[in-house]
DNA sequence: GTCTATATGGCGATAGAC
DNA sequence: GTCTATCGCCATATAGAC
């Protein structure tokens, strides 16, 4: 499936996708797509039409991996307390690798919310079935109490946040870059005991 | 203070900040700001020099705000249940009145993080002072072993994003715009709680 | 397929009349 | 202070040679 001879179309894609997530739909030139593939602004016309065509391959990539792979661990039969252990780990550490992902989704959202209708139905497994699997997962664990809407939200709230807002909260918390990873690092090991405690009366 | 005679000046910013909120630097048209005060685009630049300072008056005005709102109660000398439960209530409310600030500061931050310097020291309380007040109230609590950045950015991500989320999680949620408000109420009532049970063992 | 050159439109900014 | 008209540039997109 992977190929190390890239071909220009895949070049195109992949510069597209280094420039679209982090300066978004505004805020990148053509040009700078076509400098970062090592090609000419002409060549991007060629295999895609428009700057919104490409922008879309790049958009609903980026939208199917931050779903994937959150729905291929809600989704798996593991214990409970080991899958919120794991989402922690595993969906920060996709994020970590990933920065730009899950700000780009979201402002681009938020310009232009009408574009979430389509992205719905390409889904591999639809939000409702997510949510439903959650709240049998809660009641087997005999938390009938809890919410499994507001039990979701801040389980990403808690994951995502640190990522998107990084800048900010290490100027606020005057911390090195490293310092900063560290602190995530923490959040991994430390965010599932405290939705445990959380949640356990 | 308030002036309800609002001259030209007066009308630009408040378009500017409208504009400017919803679409970002980028995404934001100077016309498109001069329509929404109903002025000439020229008068503009008679008022502002150029669009970017235009933008930083709107930007610095924003992170104030949203700053100027969490230090105060930070800072109140209201015992420290009632400050958290005041926090959540006090601070979702003004994101309410105010939808597009968190997003819009995120941001614009993202896009450009060396603007953090000069705004972080305009602020009327350093965050260090804000962190070593929440330290201390931990302290004071008997909750030593709990580290009050981890404390203070979980706080923090459980009250932001659902209101930078909106759009994807009413997606999501399948909520309607009233549900969506209505999941938002019960978030401000139930978060104090779900915060005091993990951290207290 | 890939390039250079150029068309076309839009945007920030200014000039100048009133 | 406020307007109309316009300049100058830059970005998307296309034409056409190789």
């Amino acid at each position: 499936m992977v190929t190390t001879h890239s071909s220009t179309e895949e070049k195109i894609l992949e510069a597209a996708k280094s420039v679209f997530h982090r300066k978004g739909f505004d805020g990148t030139r053509m040009q700078e797509i076509a400098d970062e593939a090592g090609i000419n602004k002409a060549l991007l016309h060629y295999y895609y039409r428009s700057k919104e065509n490409l922008f879309d391959a790049v958009f609903k990539d980026a939208f199917n991996e931050l779903f994937k792979k959150i729905f291929s661990i809600v989704g798996s039969t593991i214990p409970f307390e080991e899958k919120i252990r794991y989402i922690f780990s595993d969906y920060i550490g996709f994020m970590q690798k990933n920065p730009y992902i899950p700000s780009f989704i979201l402002n681009e959202i938020n310009h232009n919310p009408a574009r979430i209708a389509d992205l719905m139905k390409n889904l591999p497994t639809p939000p409702s079935e997510i949510l439903t699997r959650v709240k049998k997962s809660l009641e087997d664990e005999g938390l009938k109490d809890i919410d499994h809407r507001q039990f979701i939200i801040n389980i990403i709230s808690l994951s995502i946040f640190p990522i998107i807002a990084r800048p900010l909260l290490k100027s606020i918390l005057n911390l090195t870059e490293e310092e900063y990873n560290e602190f995530i690092e923490t959040r991994k090991k430390e965010l599932p005991d405290f939705i445990f405690k959380a949640i356990h009366s």
